[in-house]
DNA sequence: ACCACTGGTCAAGTGAGTTGACCAGTCGGC
DNA sequence: GCCGACTGGTCAACTCACTTGACCAGTGGT
């Protein structure tokens, strides 16, 4: 059914009719001035120096300041091949994406459908290696793609779409200085939440569990835990960030590993959910009460946690809507070709459960 | 110099979308509801609703609150629709699927669109009442699809579905006499051999723990556990089949009721993935050793269980697999349109885990 | 009686687009 | 020479269509 709505924004309309125009060859030469053009398309002129942005990259036109805008010749038709695909990167197969991602992943393939695109999944470690340089380059070129979607990205591959000026969205945060469009969760306002939350109940070894990546999002998460320590009520207490591999095989390991000593940490936050399963389940089978022993917090929440005993306390967000948040900024994207930074941070739901316990005053 | 722009309001696009789908019939009787449209064009209900008063004042269409908007009869012929759309017919929404379901759903989306095919996904409880016959007619001509992929389907649903000649294909098992194509898992092998590996172990109670569903995968799941205990070795154990409403709630209370008594069983096959987290979790919380004092094996699994300590002993299979095969089966069901009773069943691979505990000779 | 649905209403938030202002560079004419 | 009227380039403030999320009462099937 092809219900959808085009909805193309005025910065779009205004290049067609631009477009159009050319091709009729309305003008000569130059171009009219961006007031007067302005005024004949009816549309102010930060909209219209977008669309005139657009023709530009098209190789239509050309700008020099002082100057009105120069008429390129064109030899044919030089149609630039508008891709109608949308290339998802990420460092997981498609198996082992988390369920609330592979949620979103697939409303979002459907909304894209009946604006008539197409999501196609890259999935492999290569792209998120120290030097991503080569390998993106390469993909880039064998399979190009009309926009690009990053999925858990480090700094580098971020900064290798900013530079080579692909259209690019971020579905995760963005390193500092990265000026592509985003949606992502406050995982520093959550992170400093979830520990306020073990502070308030008189926890004093409180861990947070992450994963070893060094997405901006894992970075946040730090910063808003450490903040917590920051005040009056944090400062006598204790502080641990221990870090991961993400196989559970190592998840394990490194709790061996804190629980081991004699003053082992009673409150555990954990980054991703299923490293928040295997935390639990591994408490639990060591025979330690949760929460009584150890209180648990999950940063990032799943379906599937509702089928765990004792409920965790956990951050909730809603898939369908970060899907249709992508989707118009994709759909954004690949009409207008132009980046234009656009972050949604979006803060989830707190769910107490049953892993936390009851708040008291001192230890 | 027609340089100007159209600008009209989303309301206005949305209406004339509405008019458009009106001339083709695309809804008989009456329309969605206000919601299921607003997700459909992908705009917010506010501004629907001024488009379906748009269309009221046309008088195209009649409200009545608490009802759905009823369309008014038009002469004139509508154009002949074609259905290039696969609906899927599921009980659960989006986010409650199972992930290793949303994984072959957003494969089989992406093969689907690759033949210019979209998949549709419709979920309700709605359709899987014990009386399905008036709300199936209403959906399949509402929204009209080339073919039917049917998901936990009852037998009133499958016979409707038969009856009505319509062409549907069945993830999951066909009940006895359907003569329905569809993809499953061999469940009666499956159940059998996890009652036997009990059984090897010495177990002598032990639960098949499954939803209150009729599916036919549930029957055979149960008759195959059955009829392990009808060997040699067999004859002397309790068998016990459990059920539930597929709440974790609902899991939590009938295991209480199971270990309550002063013989607990020692063993539980659980049927689906989450009810199995929900199985191992609630016996680690009350403080039993997996596997010594319960064994667990889960019948389905999901890729969330590798993060779960003990590892679970399970049965897996490929999403990839499964979407390939009902992606071929739909592209020649929407082009032929026939029923060719086409039943594949696969036998999923098991995966002995740490839950099982190791063999024994007596208990 | 319950529960899931319907249409009806509303307040708060947000982001695309407008408005209007100020640069520095270019160019023609006095 | 130099003024002034153009050019493109940039920015901050404002506006309003649209979104979001929440509640309500009525309907209808179980």
């Amino acid at each position: 059914m092809s219900l959808a709505i085009h909805r193309p924004s005025l910065v779009e309309q205004a290049a067609e009719a631009l477009r159009q125009a050319l091709q009729e060859r309305t003008w000569i030469g130059r171009m009219p001035g961006e007031r007067e053009l302005s005024r004949q398309l009816n549309i102010s002129r930060p909209t219209l120096r977008a669309a005139l942005e657009l023709l530009r990259a098209e190789g239509r036109l050309k700008v020099s300041p002082g100057r009105q805008r120069v008429i390129v010749k064109r030899a044919g038709g030089g149609a630039p091949l508008r891709l109608r695909t949308v290339g998802v990167l990420t460092p997981l197969p498609l198996q082992e994406i988390p369920p609330f991602a592979l949620c979103w992943m697939d409303r979002l393939r459907e909304l894209l459908a009946q604006a008539g695109l197409q999501l196609e999944i890259h999935s492999g470690r290569r792209w998120y290696s120290r030097r991503p340089e080569k390998d993106l380059a390469a993909l880039t070129e064998q399979a190009p793609a009309g926009a690009w979607l990053l999925f858990m990205t480090n700094e580098r591959m971020q900064r290798w779409f900013v530079e080579s000026k692909l259209p690019a969205v971020l579905s995760g945060s963005g390193h500092p200085g990265i000026e592509l469009p985003s949606v992502d969760f406050d995982y520093r306002a959550v992170c400093r939440h979830a520990a306020g939350q073990f502070l308030r109940r008189g926890h004093r070894r409180i861990v947070l569990l992450m994963q070893a990546s060094d997405t901006a999002g894992d970075r946040e998460s730090e910063a808003g835990f450490l903040e917590a320590f920051q005040t009056r009520a944090g400062a006598a207490a204790n502080a641990i960030v221990a870090h991961h591999d993400g196989t559970p095989e190592s998840i394990r390991q490194r709790l061996h590993g804190l629980l081991g000593v004699a003053a082992a940490p009673t409150a555990f936050l954990v980054a991703r959910s299923m490293p928040a399963l295997m935390t639990a389940s591994e408490l639990l089978r060591r025979g330690l009460h949760v929460p009584s022993d150890a209180a648990v917090i999950a940063r990032d929440s799943d379906h599937f946690h509702e089928y765990f005993s004792p409920q965790l306390a956990r951050y909730r967000a809603d898939p369908e809507m970060h899907a249709r948040r992508l989707s118009r900024i994709l759909i954004h994207l690949i009409g207008e070709a132009l980046h234009r930074s656009n972050r949604i941070r979006i803060m989830p739901k707190f769910f107490p459960g049953e892993s936390l316990g009851e708040m008291r005053r001192s230890s």
